[in-house]
DNA sequence: CTGAAAGCGCTTACAG
DNA sequence: CTGAAAGCGCTTACAG
């Protein structure tokens, strides 16, 4: 039977009738099937495995041939795990969808950064995503993670809003854990930047060129999918810690300068894509007339340069743009913008973890490392 | 204290001895302790969780808010999975360790893909890096993998070498699996291109240009770490299922032009990362007379690009390079290449994967599916 | 050096 | 609708 799905190349075709009776028939091998084809006890199958020395070097080679023999692919890692509280995989915690998490740079920058690390080439990687529903209290959801429930033996969580519920219990499991840039909690091992004082350095520089009239990109306030102007209201209220620390900073920068928050033009474009990113620039070029803009992220700013074409502004002569992040697309953009390493964040928190895990600190000591931004002057501002 | 760790801004802090000691009196929670608490047997804690229908609605909050109450996370997903068989993630098995995987354009694209897909926006993922040593039997070894251990629910398996060992337990495991571009198993679901083909497409666009003298650059034809010149017999012993179905159309496509094998000249650069590739491109520039050069994947192509600058040679006067896959940076760089729907692909193989999961197709059934490419023309190639 | 027992935290039959 | 028992696959004490 060979029946089309689409109109490539495309089928479904039936296995031989052999392979599928096979497979039918074998049930799943354990240790004690081992044991029992190899004449030995089911402890001493677990000792040929993990303890070497614990029974003779005749018997355990014994053991492994057997286990070879009849097909055993070696220890259940869930039963070796339910009893000796190890699993042998880390988890990394993020607030976004799968879908999202990919399309984020700075996603695909900290994964790099694990992996550079070298720490946990022998360790399984267990992405844990959170869905970001409200409760019913207006705090977000996303509390039933398998990631408090045994999963992994240690975490890195990266900008979760402010007071998820989720730190709470793996703080309660005891689980090892880093904090990447946000939330910011009392005693916990952390590693980032100081988000207000590069965003004041961000805003200061559009001063400094002597633009007066400015707006303000912003991702994401809080996880309920609003967009559109920020109220002082809801910038006061907001839950995600690294872009409220941002706004915070460019608003501060600009009050230094005399210019209020109102006269600021915040606009949130309510996720981290391209497509949010677009949208918002839209609203905030059509709406409000302004010689520059600062942008918390440079997926936010590079849609924004887009978004200016269209308008038919040239950059950086009718309006000036500056990012944060400098990711790869940035310096083909030519856009100026605040640089972080996020790669190296990756790899101190790997190494914070790997430590941490490693029982090599008290419980009570936390591991905190910050690191210096700098602004990295492109093509896409000057003097007004 | 506060002892310093560098010389940023960087400290280890001591927490509030409260905190530290609560955190050692506690024990871990289990249903039992919930049980206990709410006076209820410990199944009726699991069916509160698992079984709405099976319990009276007021005893079942009752559980729940007792579990709340005394800080209980829900169910272990160990102890349910060694009970149930199901693990709530599902791994992505790759051959290459961590480190590499997040700076392969083409895996990140897969995990998008599979992100986007929308499938398992409540599962977790899990990245499944095999080790690449080989064994005695001079097979690519790793096969002491957890992923064959009951930590995935269902694999997707990518670009491991022919013969890998890992298969045959997945196979024996009956855990659910689709593969992505390599290795071609019989009656295994698959998702991929048309190697063969598309390399023959490449190197005939070449041809079609009058080129005569042609550089072959593949990225790794064994994981054994060997770079260099390639003979006729370590291509014919190729491992890399993907590479030498592409280096086959290269010499077929070749020889149909009256080129022969050792007219060719082709280098391994021995590994997919830039390094590698910039490596193999110099020493292929360096010692060959040669007008054009086809490249296995992008990453190799632009390690080309890069390197001819070194050498002064202007591009496409003087040198013609057509690359593999289309990655985002090819379209920057004005690279003529091979274009694969790389993201695609995750989808389906998610699709595939999700179905196969859920039983939708009896077990000897197998989904396939096969897409189209397309040579992409750019700058990088022109009429000799 | 080896074996038999206990138990990690659950879910799934099996009785009531 | 509820409870008590069994067992998923292991490792870790505890005896010999």
């Amino acid at each position: 039977m060979v029946t089309k799905i689409d109109n490539q190349k495309s089928s479904i075709a039936t296995a031989t009738e052999k392979s599928s009776k096979r497979t039918t028939i074998r049930k799943k091998l354990s240790m004690k099937d081992v044991a029992e084809a190899a004449g030995v006890s089911q402890p001493t199958v677990s000792f040929a495995y993990n303890r070497p020395g614990r029974i003779s070097e005749s018997q355990r080679r014994h053991v492994l041939e057997t286990a070879e023999r009849i097909g055993y692919p070696g220890p259940n890692a869930l039963g070796k795990s339910l009893r000796s509280g190890k699993v042998g995989a880390i988890g990394l915690m993020m607030m976004d969808r799968l879908s999202l998490a990919f399309d984020d740079p700075s996603m695909i920058a900290l994964l790099k950064g694990i992996g550079h690390s070298g720490l946990f080439e022998e360790t399984a990687l267990t992405l844990f995503p959170l869905n970001h529903l409200l409760t019913a209290s207006g705090l977000p959801g996303g509390t039933d993670s398998l990631a408090v429930r045994g999963l992994a033996d240690g975490l890195i969580i990266t900008t979760l809003p402010n007071g998820h519920p989720i730190i709470t219990q793996v703080q309660e499991r005891e689980i090892p854990f880093v904090i990447v840039d946000a939330p910011k909690i009392p005693n916990s091992s952390f590693v980032g930047i100081d988000d207000y004082e590069a965003a004041r350095t961000q805003m200061r520089h559009l001063l400094d060129l002597g633009h007066r009239r400015i707006g303000v990109l912003v991702d994401r306030l809080n996880p309920d999918g609003q967009t559109g102007p920020v109220s002082r209201q809801r910038f006061e209220a907001a839950t995600e810690a690294l872009m409220s620390e941002r706004l915070r900073g460019y608003v501060e920068a600009a009050a230094d300068a005399g210019i209020s928050y109102n006269d600021l033009k915040i606009y949130e474009a309510g996720g981290l894509g391209t497509t949010a990113g677009q949208a918002a620039a839209f609203s905030l070029l059509n709406s409000e007339k302004i010689t520059g803009i600062v942008a918390t992220s440079d997926v936010m700013a590079l849609g924004c340069l887009r978004v200016a074409r269209d308008f038919s502004l040239n950059i950086p002569q009718d309006l000036s743009v500056v990012g944060f992040d400098d990711i790869p697309e940035a310096v083909s953009a030519g856009l100026t913008t605040i640089q972080q390493p996020m790669v190296e964040k990756g790899v101190i928190a790997a190494q914070f973890l790997r430590q941490i895990m490693d029982g090599k600190h008290p419980s009570g000591v936390k591991l905190v490392k910050i690191f210096q931004t700098h602004l990295i002057l492109r093509s896409s501002t000057r003097h007004i």
